[in-house]
RNA sequence: GUCGACGUAGCUCAGUUGGUUAGAGCGUAGCACUCAUAAAGCUAAGGUCGGAGGAUCGUUCCCUCCCGUCGACACCA
């Protein structure tokens, strides 16, 4: 069986960990733990992107030295992505939590460089551009005023040449083309269409380097003390960096060479993940990545999400309301995987009552109670492991993780309507061999479902299995919301 | 502007290769039960399937136009 491998983007460390990047962990985490539970070796990657321009000005404003900054904010993101403090992501049991500002990630991303370069694909070129002090960037003509004033500062901007390095993307228009003629190579097929005509249209060159004098927070480029990468081309080498590449053999072998290659992203990663990687992949010749799955966005209320709308969810407040296992469902079954999807707290508190509360947490109250009381030592069943039906695989096989767990909730309905049915409280009374008989079944049946939930709730389906083998009530799973 | 997608119950969405009463989940209202976290169950209300025109014996499902929403159209890590 083959490898897996599977990444999210690194999220870029300027700001607080948002909700859309908390649903990108978790969907590659859920995924994760699907395949392990097929018995597949999973490295699961995940991590932060520290350098940049963005970085560099946030780290003066507060006035702090730029590696103290970033390291406050990985931390906070780790905080996301860890067991105890956040979503509880299995990358420990197999994977990497990188950082771009590693050291052998930056040896990496300057190895890449070489490739690229003994190919013929970088070059020096003189780069013209209207430049804002104020933002120290540099603005395209139709992103100023009709002054060529930046629209944060109101001040005119200067045309400023820079020597910059370029990457000739240009090579690799045919290469493209053939990479996204296959179906798969993009989730969903639509943004892949999107994809072919992104590159039909033609591609230009793009710049990878800075001058340092202006911006000196970068991995430096290789044999040019006065120029550092920008970031695109230092942060996408992390997909293979954390692999250990360039050292060809051990896991790059195992999960990049000899495995199947997935990586997660936000729709407005794709010119990043899907063209500009793969050539870059392509010029070093290291085998192209064989899956790309885009995720929409999440607004709330009909709006973006933003602090001046005052309707921001962040992760965290979500794991204190709810729980992380909560928040882990709430976002796979409520959030589209691909669509742009919305969410208001209000809403949150209503799918967490229906589908937690009143749903799992209650069937597994009433199964168990009955269970408990009604069956006695000797009448107790063992219980194997079951197998994973069609329906559910389909769904999370194609990303469809909200579908998947529709059909692990319609499992759930039929169960309560079987108890309802059977009634063997009422039944107990009667004939109590029979009511053991009948708790027994909605035991394995319960088990059953629970064999799904491993790789969406995994604490919660731990107690649920240990309630069920000691035949024990647990504490209620899902406590109701305060109104 | 060009190209593309979409617009179905309060909300999120399914669906029909055109054919008798258009579906689900959630939400809402009522009934009623008690094994369970005042949960589960039953029943009900609620839709001119974006609008107009056309082709058809007949369309929510095909064609045209209009309105609306969204996405792509490169330096947004």
């Amino acid at each position: 069986m083959k490898a897996k491998y599977i990444t999210t983007t690194l999220p870029y460390v300027n700001s607080d960990p948002h909700i859309g990047f908390a649903y990108e962990l978790v969907q590659a985490d859920a995924i994760t733990r699907y395949w392990r539970l097929l018995g597949q070796e999973v490295f699961f990657n995940t991590g932060t992107d520290e350098h940049g321009q963005k970085i560099a000005d946030k780290a003066d404003e507060k006035g702090e030295s730029r590696q103290a900054y970033v390291d406050y904010y990985a931390n906070e993101f780790k905080k996301l992505a860890d067991a105890k403090t956040g979503l509880n992501l299995s990358y420990a049991e197999g994977g990497n939590f990188i950082r771009t500002t590693d050291e052998a990630h930056k040896m990496a991303a300057q190895e890449m460089w070489r490739r690229c370069a003994t190919k013929g694909d970088i070059y020096k070129k003189k780069y013209k551009g209207l430049y804002c002090v104020g933002c120290e960037l540099f603005y395209k003509e139709d992103e100023l005023d009709e002054n060529k004033c930046c629209l944060i500062h109101g001040k005119p901007t200067t045309e400023v040449e820079e020597e910059n390095y370029f990457f000739k993307l240009s090579n690799y228009q045919t290469y493209l083309e053939e990479y996204l003629s296959k179906e798969g190579v993009i989730v969903p097929e639509w943004r892949r269409q999107e994809a072919i005509n992104f590159v039909k249209g033609g591609l230009q060159d793009f710049s990878i380097s800075r001058e340092k004098a202006r911006l000196n927070w970068g991995v430096p480029v290789p044999g040019d003390d006065d120029q550092v990468m920008y970031v695109w081309f230092d942060a996408l080498t992390n997909y293979i960096s954390t692999l250990g590449w360039p050292e060809e053999d051990g896991d790059f072998k195992k999960f990049w060479t000899g495995g199947e290659v997935v990586q997660l992203g936000g729709k407005d990663q794709v010119r990043f993940q899907s063209v500009m990687w793969q050539a870059m992949l392509r010029s070093a010749g290291v085998k192209a990545t064989d899956k790309v799955v885009y995720h929409g966005f999440i607004n709330s209320g009909g709006q973006k999400m933003s602090k001046s709308l005052g309707n921001v969810i962040s992760p965290y407040e979500m794991i204190a309301r709810y729980g992380a296992d909560a928040t882990r469902y709430l976002l796979l079954r409520h959030v589209h995987p691909f669509d742009d999807s919305d969410v208001t707290l209000e809403k949150l508190d209503e799918w967490y009552t229906a589908g937690l509360v009143n749903g799992l947490g209650n069937l597994v109250s009433r199964i168990t109670n009955m269970a408990e009381k009604y069956v006695p030592e000797s009448k107790r069943l063992q219980f194997s492991e079951e197998e994973i039906f069609p329906e559910f695989n389909n769904s999370i096989n194609a990303f469809r993780f909200d579908s998947a767990i529709d059909f692990i909730w319609h499992e759930i309905g039929i169960l309560d309507q079987e108890i309802q049915d059977r009634e063997p409280f009422k039944l107990v009374k009667v004939d109590e061999q029979k009511a053991i008989e009948v708790v027994n079944e909605l035991m394995k049946d319960l088990y059953w479902i629970n064999s799904y939930l491993f790789c969406l709730m995994p604490d919660t389906a731990d107690i649920i299995k240990k309630a069920i083998i000691n035949y024990k009530k647990p504490e209620n799973l899902f406590p109701r919301l305060e109104k």
